[in-house]
DNA sequence: CTGAAAGCGCTTACAG
DNA sequence: CTGAAAGCGCTTACAG
């Protein structure tokens, strides 16, 4: 086939169609489903199709059809978070592979800076790609806006917060996942259960630290503020709640951490304190990131669905750009139950 | 602009050459650097596409030219330990901008699976990327004979073992590196210094392996096979390795590691020997991954310049793009020194 | 410097 | 079921 160096002028649908003996139109309505074809035209494009080694001409196709074919995966400052979350590969590459098994291919844009953010919107408001997964941690985020002001279908990565226009989204569940950490310290005989909270602008600060305050009152345990410090998200955010805490209730027996970086960092606070984890204090964590299996103690955490999650992502994106309207889809956790708690 | 609901026919060249009171051809010349125009007519154009938020229509210009405008960044199996490796992603982020600074997309294209690795090869084939930035991690890889046939601008990340195809690439300078670590061993009073190496089908095995052996000689020093041990750039693969090294060598005052992620098993190794890192053993690693930071003691390691690697990829892909002819460019890494060695 | 025209490779009503 | 034809939005020799 491909064996003299350099490309070959490639087969166009004008060639397939010749060595058919039928006519482009022909050609075209096989290439698209089939329909209004007999069996024998059929056959005899199917053969010259593979004889020439004919590809379509996606270009062309795109032209017409007014479709790319193509969607974007649009991640908006700070993207360096992401990065550096091994959670946000597992996304990414799912969301690559889910697409790729339907022939289309995934566009990276990174918007970290303002000039970053125009070059994309531009791109995206210019019908180049459609539709846009949407991995965005920034309430208020502009670009969700002007995504949906363009007509762009779009999907995010967890629950938009400060939006007026209702896009579709898919996420873990933020509320269930922190009920079954809290049920599970409560089980194992912890009473005075301490919670270290996202930011309160994301929707893993206010969803887990409400499951946390749901399911203390289930448990008949009273809300008690000086039990619960905010972090943001980083290691040194968990080791400075973690001194809060400890300063506030030193009585305290167990810590709900809102995510895996964080209890490391409440980890480091403990030991300095020369607190025992599990046998003093035990500890939960949230995201099951690789960190929580290396850490000493290793972590009980909850384990974020990321391959269903792309996958969710992807499809409903997908219906999107079809014309179905936007959805919402839960995903549930599951509790990992490690040496920490 | 783009107030109503859904999608507004978007100004084509005609609406713009019309609002412009020139033909169409004049609008292209100026959107295609503006030679052959007069100034009163590139002044008049340029306002009406400001006035029209005119942006070409992709498809349209590279039906004719022949040119996608679009460069996939491919991962070749195993995919797994890339996405794992947070150097993968500093990789992935520096391409992506630097292409989008061109305004060129970049496709991202996992070849995990055998079906994977046909479908984004014949979408290469075809023609609808101009290039492809490639990391393969396989010797011998044939994902790189396919699109040298096929004519296709290829530039790799590391140098592609086993190709008899001269395609251009960007690497960090391994044996360079090893050769700066040994040499500082050797300057802190290490005399026994033992190596892990990567796979030795892999560039950075055989290279890190070349420079410790030259560093030996040129420090005096014997080599001694025992003192040579190979891993599979995994923690327990590191594990593994030190139990063989002391086993082998007890005598042995240094290990060259060539990772960092190996550096990790080789210290939990030493640390159950009851050997002491760095006063009994110092150790050095390679990579400069965020787990070196993080280890206790903190790893002595070479950083590798991935910004720099990914800039380079990106240009000289561009410029092969363009007609030139293939390059190799190798970057400097860079001694960090902390506490293991 | 500029316009008119051809043509890139496809899809899709429109007749038959 | 099938062919002929129009047209998607652009670029690029070709005349002027």
């Amino acid at each position: 086939m491909s064996t003299a160096a350099g490309r070959r002028r490639p087969a166009t649908i004008h060639d397939v169609a010749r060595e058919a003996g039928v006519s482009r139109g022909t050609v075209s309505r096989v290439l698209n489903g089939g329909h209004y074809v007999s069996p024998a035209a059929k056959a005899a494009v199917d053969a010259a199709i593979r004889r020439t080694g004919y590809v379509v001409n996606r270009h062309a196709r795109s032209l017409i059809t007014g479709k790319s074919d193509s969607v974007a995966f649009l991640l908006t400052e700070p993207q360096e978070r992401f990065f550096e979350d091994p959670n946000f590969n597992v996304l990414l590459r799912g969301c690559t592979q889910a697409l790729a098994a339907q022939d289309i291919p995934l566009l990276l844009m990174i918007a970290g800076t303002e000039d970053e953010r125009r070059r994309n919107l531009r791109y995206i408001e210019a019908g180049h790609v459609d539709g846009v997964l949407l991995v965005s941690s920034h309430s208020g985020d502009p670009v969700v806006d002007r995504l949906h002001a363009a007509g762009v279908p779009v999907v995010a990565c967890g629950k938009p917060l400060g939006q007026t226009a209702r896009i579709g989204y898919v996420a873990a569940d933020d509320r269930g996942g922190a009920q079954d950490m809290v049920r599970h310290l409560h089980a194992t005989g912890r009473r005075r259960i301490a919670t270290v909270t996202g930011p309160l602008d994301t929707p893993g600060g206010v969803e887990r630290l409400a499951g946390y305050r749901e399911t203390l009152a289930e448990c008949g345990l009273p809300y008690d503020e000086d039990l619960v410090a905010t972090g943001d998200y980083s290691r040194r955010g968990g080791e400075a709640a973690a001194r809060l805490l400890l300063d506030r209730a030193p009585d305290l027996d167990a810590v709900f951490v809102a995510s895996d970086l964080m209890a490391l960092g409440v980890l480091d606070t403990l030991d300095r304190a020369g607190r025992r984890v599990p046998e003093d204090i035990a500890v939960g964590g949230f995201d099951d990131s690789p960190a929580a299996l290396a850490s000493r103690p290793s972590l009980t955490t909850l384990r974020q669905p990321w391959d269903r999650i792309s996958a969710e992502m992807v499809r409903t994106l997908l219906a999107r750009i079809a014309g179905e309207d936007p959805v919402t889809v839960i995903l549930p956790t599951e509790l990992v139950r490690r040496d920490s708690a």
